[in-house]
DNA sequence: AAAGACACCTGTCCGC
DNA sequence: TGCGGACAGGTGTCTT
């Protein structure tokens, strides 16, 4: 579920809550998540929380001692609620801070992650060999071209290729895509100079929009504070049906690398 | 090396 | 009301 404007939009909800806490108890109520939680998570009992980091969709704290590297999967939501709050279903780890507040992990499919690590986390082998971050100026026109050079590959499902660049979901790779009017299915090699430049603008665009509209709630997702994400009611073509909203003609749903795919026929081509 | 399929898990929605 | 099937925001890993 949750794509860059979602991690990014819990990143800014919980720093102020977290950063100068110290952390008094981990309570992993179910280890079995994409990976299990290590035991050596609770080795950072005691510490204090000096930094809260995103890199593409991983949430990272830093402590005095070591590094929690979150993922929130498909369904997963974090939330700074009072350490006597009752538990809601699904919700599977519970960071206990010395200020009364706790950080509350909620996952239902349990496709999200915790990991622990004392090295410095972005040396960690799921991040290490990510692409550039879509916002950064190291993802820019000159990049994307030569990434797509002799890639037959249909242009949605390389830009959600976290090796070329991070944090574009099917989502917002829908949204882009119609924003730039390029046909989601065209082979990556094919597509002009002067295109690209037109995606680059539109996928830094979408996911800024995103994320000052707190991100896009479908059905999971809250922000920290429990409210949902308002970016839903700016889609133009995920999720929909019927006609454009800028033409007319109607949308087409497909399937592109097993996922749904929202486009326009007319604009996009 | 690149591209595509699959797995992981739970909840929801729709048709019968 | 119940049941089966399709589908859902991600991504590492395995097979072609």
């Amino acid at each position: 579920m949750p794509e860059l404007p979602e991690v990014e939009t819990t990143r800014r909800g919980l720093s102020p809550h977290l950063l100068q806490r110290r952390i008094e108890r981990i309570q992993v109520l179910q280890p079995k998540l994409r990976w299990r939680v290590p035991d050596t998570i609770q080795n950072i009992q005691g510490a204090t929380i000096h930094s809260v980091e995103r890199r593409a969709k991983y949430l990272l704290m830093g402590t005095d001692q070591g590094h929690m590297i979150w993922h929130l999967g498909m369904s997963g939501s974090m939330r700074i609620m009072p350490v006597a709050a009752s538990g809601a279903k699904h919700e599977h780890i519970l960071v206990e801070l010395d200020d009364g507040n706790s950080i509350r992990y909620r996952d239902p499919r349990r496709f999200g992650a915790l990991l622990y690590t004392e090295s410095e986390p972005l040396q960690h082998p799921l991040l290490s060999d990510l692409g550039p971050e879509p916002l950064s100026a190291g993802f820019n026109v000159d990049y994307l071209h030569q990434q797509c050079r002799k890639r037959s590959i249909a242009i949605k499902n390389l830009i959600m290729d976290s090796h070329v660049v991070v944090g574009v979901g099917n989502i917002y790779a829908c949204e882009s895509l119609f924003a730039s009017g390029i046909n989601p299915k065209t082979r990556a090699s094919r597509i002009s100079r002067q295109r690209l430049q037109r995606l680059v603008d539109a996928i830094k665009n979408v996911l800024q929009q995103a994320i000052e509209h707190g991100g896009t709630t479908l059905q999971d997702f809250t922000q920290a504070d429990g409210k949902p994400g308002y970016f839903r009611h700016e889609l133009n073509v995920y999720g929909r049906q019927g006609p454009c909203l800028v033409c007319g003609h109607d949308l087409k749903r497909i399937t592109l690398g097993q996922r749904s795919t929202f486009y326009c026929g007319h604009c996009q081509r």
